[in-house]
DNA sequence: GTGGATTTGACGGAACGGGCAACAAATGAC
DNA sequence: GTCATTTGTTGCCCGTTCCGTCAAATCCAC
C-alpha cells in the first residue's frame, strides 16, 4: 500500500510541488501564457509569478513576447521551456539502434538510427555502439545545452528497482546492467531504462496519437509482441515492472509452437514471422521482407493482402480481451501492427468491435503517429520525468 | 491528462492534505500509535498533535490508553477512529441483497442479507427492498451513532460521471438512476455506486486476502464473469468506468454460444453455467445447483471432480493473458471461482505457472477472503473514501 | 487620437501551518 | 530511587501563499 507517502511538508513541500506542477505542465504543453498558468494550477499570480521566477532563475524556462489577441487588457507574457536543457534518449531495437536529444518541453533536438545485425550480440559491443551515437549527437549540439539525464528503452523485461536488464530475448541478453557502464562514461547522470512498449506508450500518449487520453492501451510487435498501459493518465509497469508482456498469452490451441515452447501464443499469430509465413514467405528476411511485403500488398498482391486479412482476424481477436479488461480510450498500434494499419484499418476496426461489448464499441483503434521513434522519444520523456523532480527539488 | 490537479495552495490545503493522510491511515490501519503517525506520515510530534486534536474535535477519532512495552520511554498513546461514524454498504447481487454498515477502520458493525428471486425484477421493486434492509439496519444502531453515506455495488457498467447504472444485465437493468431514490430517502448522504467487481477488489486488496498489494487482480463469478484491477494500489476503472468486463472474451472458439451472441466467451466457459453443465446437471438450479455440486466434489462424486478439472483449465486459460498484461502480484478468486478453490486450488497454480512466462511464475493465486461479502464492504471502502474527504474539507 | 474598461504583473502586508527547541511527563533499566 | 529514553506540549520562528492595491499594457468606443 502506498502509504509512507510523505504528504506535503508544508510550506517547504508545497513549493516544491508547485514548482513541479509549472515546470511539469510547461513540458507537456509547450509556451504557456502566465494567466493560463494561473488557471490551471488555481494558484494566485503572485504565487504563478514567484514560481516562474524561481525557474528561471534555474535557467529552466524563459518569459517571451505576450501572447493574447481576444478581448482586452493587458498582455500575459508567454512562459516556455527554454532548449539549452537536453536529455539523451537511446533506444535498443532488434534491428537499429536510435539516440535522440530532447529538450524540455519534448523537441527532438538531434535524432540519429543507425542499423544493427539481427544476432545476439555481447551487451558491452552494443553499449559501445550506443556510445558512439551518443557522442556523434553531443558533438554537434550547441555549447550552451546542458544534458541532464539518458533514457533507454529496451525490449525486455526491467527491473523497476535497479533498472537491470533482467531478460531480453531478442536481444539474447540475460540480466545485464546497462545502467553502470552508461553513467562510467556520461559522468553521473541519472539514467533510466525501460521497457520499450512502456515507453512506446508514454510517447503516444504525451507526443503522438493518445494525447489527451487517460486510458490508453498500446500494442507493438516486431519479432515479439509488447504493449503498454496508460491508466488514469499513469504508466501501468505491474508488480516486477513486466506488465504488458502480452506476446506469450495462449490465444490459438491449433496455432504454431512458439520459442518460449507453447502453442500458440500471440506472438506467433500477429508478430513479424507469422505474417511472413502466411504470406508464404521465409523469416530470414527480417525488416526488409516485411518492407518487400507491405510493397507488394501496396501494389494488389492477393497472396498478401490475404495474409494481412488473417493476420487481422488474429490482431482483433487478441485485442479483444485487453480492450475488455482495461476499457481504454484507445487502442494504439506500433510496429509493424501499425505499418499495416493503412492495409487493414477498417477491417480491424469492425472485427474488434463485432466482438467487443456494446459499451465499449466506441473504442478507438489508430496507428502510433511516432512509428519507430515512439521508443526512443517515450525513453526521453521517463528521463524528463526524473530529471524534472530533481532539478525542482535543488 | 489529469491536469488541472490543483497543486497544494499551501499552507490551507497542505493541512486538508495532512489529516487526510492521517485519518485514511486510520481507516486502513486501524488504532496507531501517535509516534507511528510521526513516522509514516513524516511530520514532527508537534504537528502530529496538532491535527490529530482536529480530528478528535470533528469527532472522528478518540485518544484511549497507552501502548508499547518495547524499551524504556514513555509510552505513546494510541489513536484509533471512533466507532460512532458509520457509512451503510448495499450489495445487489443476482440471488440476494446485502446491507451493512461499516465503521470508520472497518469494522462491519451490523450486517444482513436476504435471498432475491433470480428473475428480472424492476428496480422500483428492489430498491424498496433495499432502502426496507436499510432501515432493518439502521434501527439497531446505537443512538449516537451518524451515518455519514451510503455505497452500493451492483454487477453492471456504471457510469464513472453520474454513477447510474447504465446497464446491468443479469439484473434486467438498462439506464437506472439509483442515486436520487436513495437520496431522496436518506437525506442528502453522499451516495456512491460501483461495479461488484471493482469494489470487490477494493474490498479484497483492503481487508481482504490481498492486504498490503499493489498489483492486484480480483476475478469473480457467479452467472456472469467480472474482475477488477488494482495497480499501483490505486482501483483501475478504466475509460467508461467498466474496466474488468471479461466475461465475454473470446477463448474458445469451439465453445458453446454464449447469451451475448458470441461463441465461446470466457463466461461460458468459467461461470456457474458451464460447470453446471459440465457436471451434467441442468442450470436452473442457481446457488442452490453450485451448493450441492461442491457437496457432492467433497464427497468424491467422479463426474463433478472431472468437471471441476476442465473448469480449472480454462479458468487458468482466461487468467494467463490477463497476468501477462497486468503483472500482478496476486489474483484473487471470488463468487463461484473462490468457492470450488479449496478443490482446484493445486491444479490451478500449475496449469497458471506452465502457461506464464518464466518472470512471472511466482504470481499467487488465492480465494478471496471475504467471500460473498466482498462487494459490500468494498462498497463501504468507496464511499468511506468520499466521505473522508468530505469531512476533512469541513 | 483619446479616454475608459479590462486584464495582467508587481509589491507589501497578513494569515496560516509546519519545523524547531526546550521542557514536562511517563516509563524501563539498574 | 535515579538515570536514560521516549513522548506530548508549548512558544517562537520561518516560509509560502493569499489578498489588496497600484502600475502597465492592450482593446474598444467615440
Amino acid at each position: 500500500m502506498s502509504d509512507s507517502v510523505a504528504p506535503g511538508r508544508a510550506p517547504r513541500s508545497a513549493r516544491q510541488t508547485n514548482r513541479h506542477a509549472i515546470l511539469r505542465a510547461l513540458h507537456l504543453h509547450g509556451a504557456t501564457s502566465r494567466s493560463e498558468l494561473v488557471q490551471s494550477t488555481g494558484l494566485t499570480r503572485s504565487a504563478v509569478g514567484s514560481l516562474v521566477g524561481d525557474l528561471a532563475a534555474l535557467g529552466l524556462v524563459e518569459e517571451a513576447g505576450s501572447t493574447r489577441r481576444d478581448g482586452p487588457g493587458r498582455p500575459s507574457s508567454a512562459v516556455r521551456p527554454r532548449g539549452t536543457q537536453v536529455v539523451i534518449a537511446v533506444d535498443l531495437m532488434v534491428d537499429s539502434i536510435g539516440v535522440a536529444a530532447v529538450a524540455l518541453g519534448g523537441a527532438v533536438v538531434r535524432s540519429i538510427r543507425w542499423p544493427r545485425r539481427r544476432t545476439a550480440q555481447p551487451p558491452h559491443e552494443v553499449i559501445d555502439d550506443a556510445l558512439r551515437g551518443i557522442e556523434r549527437v553531443t558533438a554537434t549540439l550547441d555549447d550552451d545545452v546542458e544534458v541532464r539525464g539518458l533514457g533507454v528503452a529496451v525490449p525486455g523485461l526491467i527491473s523497476p528497482d535497479d533498472h537491470r536488464v533482467l531478460l531480453a530475448p531478442n536481444l539474447g541478453w540475460v540480466d545485464v546492467d546497462l545502467v553502470a557502464p552508461f553513467r562510467a562514461r556520461l559522468g553521473d547522470l541519472p539514467v533510466v531504462v525501460g521497457n520499450d512498449g512502456d515507453v512506446g506508450a508514454l510517447a503516444e500518449v504525451r507526443r503522438g496519437s493518445a494525447i489527451g487520453h487517460d486510458h490508453v492501451l498500446y500494442v507493438t510487435s516486431e519479432v515479439g509482441v509488447g504493449a503498454g498501459i496508460i491508466a488514469g493518465g499513469e504508466l501501468v509497469t505491474g508488480s516486477a515492472g513486466i506488465a504488458g508482456e502480452v506476446g506469450h498469452t495462449p490465444v490459438n490451441p491449433a496455432g504454431r509452437r512458439c520459442s518460449c515452447g507453447a502453442i500458440g501464443c500471440l506472438e506467433t499469430e500477429i508478430g513479424e514471422h507469422a505474417l511472413l509465413l502466411r504470406a508464404g514467405r521465409t523469416i530470414d528476411e527480417g525488416r526488409q521482407g516485411i518492407a518487400d511485403l507491405l510493397r507488394d500488398a501496396a501494389a494488389g498482391d492477393t497472396t498478401v493482402i490475404e495474409a494481412l486479412r488473417e493476420h487481422t482476424v488474429w490482431v482483433a481477436f487478441g485485442l479483444t480481451g485487453m480492450v475488455h479488461l482495461l476499457n481504454v480510450d484507445v487502442v494504439v498500434l506500433g510496429g509493424l501492427l501499425g505499418e499495416v494499419m493503412p492495409f487493414v484499418h477498417d477491417q480491424l476496426a469492425e472485427e474488434l468491435n463485432a466482438r467487443l461489448l456494446p459499451s465499449m464499441r466506441g473504442t478507438a483503434v489508430v496507428a502510433a503517429a511516432l512509428g519507430e521513434d515512439a521508443p526512443v522519444i517515450g525513453a526521453a520523456e521517463r528521463i524528463w520525468d526524473v530529471v524534472i523532480a530533481e532539478l525542482i527539488a535543488g
